[in-house]
DNA sequence: TTTAATTTTTAGACAACTCTAAAAATATGT
DNA sequence: ACATATTTTTAGAGTTGTCTAAAAATTAAA
């Protein structure tokens, strides 16, 4: 009973909601996440359910079951080492490699995930800085907080992103800020909430729309 | 307008047929490649035909247009591309490597592409001794003979198969004849024409089953 | 708590690709 | 040339995944 290339899309939406959310995930979250109308998910969760890939009780919303989540893991561990691959060897910038991803995700050949991994030396994280499931579906979780929670005088390590759009990696480039970068936060505006760093010896600022978006982690 | 996976799928049938027969591809050699019903072969050639992939006469077969061979190439780059990668990066062996380019060549980045012909050096063949079309749909002919023709007396070199399934390779592996091996025709039978060969100080008997199989060169 | 708004599901339909069965066209053999 | 065999096309239908429109269930508001 193999599991085509939709329903792969179907429980990867799941799975991303649920980490979000940690409530049982609504039709209409996943039908925005997929770019489908609601009834057209109704659908697919009935599908997914007979195939024993989530639990689905009609108007109570669907969670993935251990075979669900097991599945939606090695989408994700596929798609973040083909991110890998594209920046390292194939000079792909971390703006780029998300769509190129969403299609190599869903190639099937245990072998291929097996070497490529070996080939790109074991990454464990990706170029936006998430972390790569290992082969069994382990994920190894960072101490990472939110950039708009650090606190005055702190200098902060960046280790990933949250929103990781075209747009935003593109300003992020723009003012230089990449995984590893590090801060140190000079001010926070008690009125809006935006903060000023030192970074590269520069002053800068941005806005709680930026700093909600970028992972960091404390340097002792 | 886009083409599906289905449709490159068959232009890439179509086009492999018409390199054998030269004349006009018929709807069962394509069902018989395709591995699908004649009938669903129709309904497909009406399709790529409204798309101007193929000039397609009821009941006399089809040809591909301009448009169609240059997309037709263009798969086969790709396919051939990413053999090559598989073998010489991730450590697959020439047997292992179609079943998973049939999947990768379908991916659609310009980008990728570049890159990965430029990761691999720009190669010009594949791990089979198949010439790799350039980014304008250009092939490569090279002056390759099939060995039942090769003469008593004389030293080639195997530069290609024409078999390429896994148990064809299989037998190659297994009697360490690969692309670059070179062999001296000792003797042809008259009776099978099969032929005795010395290979790497050895001699070896191949039924015409197998040197019909083999591109070679002659070295001069 | 009754009404209104929102969410979710059902009903019916469509596009892409496939099939079986039968009809039409072409090719072959005597 | 005529009958037979083969190839190809049509007709009708099934599957997957999608949609719109309408009904049912749930949630929020008054
Ligand atoms: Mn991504
Ligand atoms: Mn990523
Ligand atoms: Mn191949
Ligand atoms: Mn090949």
């Amino acid at each position: 009973m193999s599991v085509t290339l939709t329903e792969e899309n179907y429980l990867k939406a799941i799975y991303h909601i649920s980490q979000m959310t940690k409530t049982d995930v609504s039709t209409n979250a996943i039908a925005e996440k997929i770019d489908a109308k609601a009834s057209s998910v109704t659908d697919m969760l009935k599908k997914l359910s007979d195939k024993g890939f989530i639990t689905y009780i009609k108007y109570k919303g669907v969670n993935l079951t251990e075979k669900g989540r097991l599945t939606a893991v090695d989408i994700i561990r596929k798609h973040r080492l083909w991110e890998v691959f594209l920046v390292d060897k194939l000079n792909f910038s971390w703006d780029e490699v998300h769509d190129v991803a969403e299609q190599l995700e869903h190639i099937k050949s245990p072998k291929l995930i097996k070497e490529l991994d070996a080939f790109l030396d074991f990454p464990t994280h990706d170029p936006h800085g998430d972390p790569i499931p290992d082969k069994d579906g382990q994920i190894k979780r960072t101490d990472k907080i939110i950039l708009s929670k650090a606190e005055v005088g702190g200098t902060y390590k960046c280790v990933g992103v949250q929103d990781s759009s075209t747009d935003f990696l593109k300003y992020l480039d723009k003012h230089q800020i990449q995984i590893g970068t590090e801060l140190t936060v000079k001010d926070i505006e008690d009125f809006d909430h935006s903060m000023t760093f030192t970074i590269h010896q520069h002053n800068m600022t941005m806005s709680k729309a930026i700093t909600n978006n970028i992972y960091v982690k404390k340097l002792q």
